[in-house]
DNA sequence: CCTGGCACTCTGTCCGTGCGAGTGCCAGTT
DNA sequence: AACTGGCACTCGCACGGACAGAGTGCCAGG
């Protein structure tokens, strides 16, 4: 009926009042800023029936309305369409992520660029170890019985770590090892690294077989280890923004929850690459995420992705706007780290 | 005389009073909880003094007086004596660092310990390459005329970049130029190392001069760019915690000034790893960081540091404390990095 | 089913007052 | 000469009442 359809309206127009104000917002601006085709008496009427459905609340009697988790929700799924971002914005993008000139750098522009779009906090994750391709393994010797290993993959990644050997290793046992490694491993999706292992020890040369095994075990352990899951994280200063507005006390809990990263890293999780993931608030089930949102999506191939992005804000933010950026952003570090 | 002697003693009480309750510190409080064996009228004459000479101030007629940073100045320059950690501080220090598989995690753990300690900001400078010695170079094939050179340092940095070639290269080149590289550059201190090309790009064989130059030239491109210098940081939620007590008006520029770096890099360009460095608010001569401290130490060989670590905070400090804590992990940094 | 009108409720703000903390000064004491 | 106790004075801040404004719910009429 066009009756439902007017008080999906009216939702839509107070998300969009709301978040471009700040302030409840109350029937009669609302019937003054959209043009709704009702009075103000009606629009309040819709209101009752939206409160009584969840979808919006006032702060105290007689303050206007504001949406609820979950009429932002209904908002997302059914009244936003992503806005697509102006030829500029996209040149913009463009011309900031070109010319970084390592991963690092990639990850830090993407970061400071989504923070400078959005006027949120940014959140970039590395691309997964366990998703990338080896492009090469290094082998250096630190000391006579210590050994580098250096992981090189086709996102351009570089892990290390020290290996303790049984015994002390002599040049020519460190260059067989490198190339033993190399052609055991190269171009091997790291995910699937673990079961070259055995035939790997089994082929090596009698002498070189404890090295192997040893450097395979730890080289197994660096991948496997999902705490070394990186993220970047930046434009934290937007939180100190709208001040005691955004968020319920202080900020303190959200920060503290993007430096533990774990819990950014467990919603990353969930991102694929081709459509974009909202959380709203409550729905992140987690204390310190409460009043806040979580806008991702992630990048690489679409079944696989190598990695998420996304920002963290007040549940009060532009939604389509936002979704937008972080998609765009995506993409385009997609691109970057494919052909890289 | 004794005279001056008491005010200065005065002038210390009133620092930890203040630090320790955030209220400005009127003479009664003072008498009472110091034993300087005279009446509150006499600190009052004091205290009048004292803030004559611009150690002190009072944010309004009749309330308590507060340090000004000329006080902190004086305070930390001549009234407090760097106080030692104790035995289970340093246990947790040890505890905490070791354990760390890479200097990625190194310089993490050392982020979230001292910042965990002083409850302030902590930041941690990357080794600094130039002052760093090549350990390894490594040259691997990217694509037909694209090489990706990694550099590992003997403070366990890497380094990588991508290097585009005026011809293809094939297998062979990269071999030649990776044994190249290494006899020339392997045990250099990167600052040296510009001088070693015109020798290393003399002594390579004809077909491998040009690769040699351009190779050479994006390596000593990688050490000169200093932007490159990195930063982690850390226990921002510090920040939102004394909320508006601390800082005038909001913690955003301070915030906004951590993520730019570059503040907080030319800062600890000027620390040595012998004496702790302490810059009280309007001395940083810069107007994110009014009402900010910034200490700091160097870590690694006294007369040439790898690199600084530090603490940020507001000027109301626990100066000791935090200088203790500092140099407590600037010390063992330097421990675990010079050995690995 | 919509509209205009009306009474009601609640918050944020402004203002005036009183209180308490702290000072500066002065006369008195050692 | 240096310190102390006493006293008058100055402010900021917290409390409380009054007020205006915004917004609502409901009802009767179109």
């Amino acid at each position: 009926m066009a009756h439902d359809e007017r008080r999906l309206e009216v939702l839509r127009a107070i998300v969009q009042d709301y978040v471009s104000s700040n302030d409840p917002v109350g029937s009669k601006a609302l019937a003054e800023r959209h043009d709704l085709g009702v009075s103000p008496a009606t629009i309040r009427n819709d209101m009752a029936v939206l409160e009584e459905q969840g979808y919006i609340t006032q702060p105290h009697t007689s303050a206007g309305r504001v949406p609820t988790d979950k009429g932002y929700r209904l908002f997302v799924d059914r009244l936003s369409a992503v806005k697509p971002l102006s030829m500029a914005e996209r040149r913009a993008i463009e011309r900031f992520l070109d010319g970084a000139v390592d991963l690092h750098d990639v990850l830090g522009r993407s970061v400071r660029l989504l923070a400078q779009l959005t006027r949120q906090v940014a959140v970039v994750q590395y691309p997964a170890l366990s998703r990338s391709a080896v492009r090469h393994l290094e082998v250096v010797q630190v000391a006579a019985a210590r050994l580098m290993l250096v992981l090189i993959t086709d996102t351009g990644r570089v892990e290390q770590r020290v290996v303790d050997c049984p015994l002390d290793v002599d040049d020519g046992a460190v260059a067989e090892l490198r190339t033993l490694l190399n052609s055991a491993f190269n171009g091997v999706k790291l995910i699937d690294a673990g079961d070259k292992v055995p035939d790997l020890v089994e082929s090596a040369p009698q002498h070189l077989r404890g090295l192997v095994a040893t450097v395979s075990a730890t080289l197994i352990e660096t991948l496997v280890e999902p705490s070394e899951d990186r993220l970047v994280i930046g434009g934290t200063a937007n939180l100190a923004r709208g001040n005691a507005l955004d968020f319920p006390g202080t900020v303190r809990p959200l920060l503290e929850a993007l430096e533990e990263q774990v819990v950014v890293l467990r919603l990353m999780a969930q991102v694929d690459a081709s459509t974009v993931l909202v959380r709203i608030g409550e729905e992140n089930a987690h204390e310190a995420l409460t009043g806040a949102s979580f806008v991702s999506v992630g990048y690489g191939k679409a079944d696989r992705p190598l990695g998420g992005l996304g920002i963290v804000g007040p549940t009060r933010m532009d939604y389509p706007g936002n979704m937008a950026a972080v998609r765009a952003v995506a993409r385009y570090v997609g691109h970057l780290l494919a052909e890289s």
